[in-house]
DNA sequence: CGGCATCCTCTTTGATACTG
DNA sequence: CAGTATCAAAGAGGATGCCG
């Protein structure tokens, strides 16, 4: 049973579904490759080299749960050898709005929470 | 020094330290607290009530990481017993804005991502 | 080239017990 | 009441090697 979600008025919904979702679409190397993917279709290694950091795995896995959720389009575009091609779909670019109004938050207020930090470490 | 990035006109820009401060604001339980919080001031054991699903520890590590991060306030209401109240600051209201939307983008998307997601389990 | 399978490590989380 | 300490469990993530 699903847990009881006990509203009050202007209380932010977050049921689960929700929660699901925005995890599997913002965790660790999400947001780079969509950063890369609304530039431009990649490839597989196109993306690898965009983002050093992620492995193979971690970069198959996360394009594999982007695609599963509608957020990306996956093409082979041939055999032989074998090149894959990534780019976003109409529902990921919708994806965008959002996400650049958190960033815009984080740009706008770092500086306030630097200084929080700041004051924590006494 | 920090990691390049690479930027091509129109592309999302998220630097390290946002991407860290994103983590920390919108991580498995943040996001549940600040619903509360947003409501009303709370106390710890309130907390817990209303998210069944954390423990103690838990929730103690994350309402330190939200206060640290200037997100919310931690009050030392009185002493034995001992009584401590967490409240929202100034700060932590411009939040919501931004997560709201991000909010009404799963509620607005969900069917489509759940269209995707039967698509993709052929 | 893209990507799956295996193994292995490291971090995260939970359960439980204890304290000011 | 509001935590901390400790230990055990689970999971994410990386490294490597193989295959179509």
């Amino acid at each position: 049973m699903p847990e009881t979600t006990h509203l009050h008025p202007g209380a932010l919904d977050i049921a689960p579904p929700h929660r699901e979702l925005l995890a599997q679409v913002l965790d660790r190397w999400s947001l780079q490759v969509l950063e890369e993917l609304c530039e431009r279709p990649s490839r597989f290694s196109e993306l690898r080299r965009a983002i050093p950091a992620v492995t193979g795995k971690s970069l198959t896995a996360t394009l594999r749960r982007l695609e599963r959720n509608g957020v990306v389009e996956r093409t082979v575009v041939s055999s032989r050898p074998v090149a894959v091609e990534y780019r976003i779909t109409a529902l990921g670019k919708t994806l965008r709005e959002p996400v650049d109004a958190l960033l815009r938050w984080t740009t706008e207020h770092l500086p306030e929470v630097e200084a929080a930090r700041a004051r924590f470490e006494e």
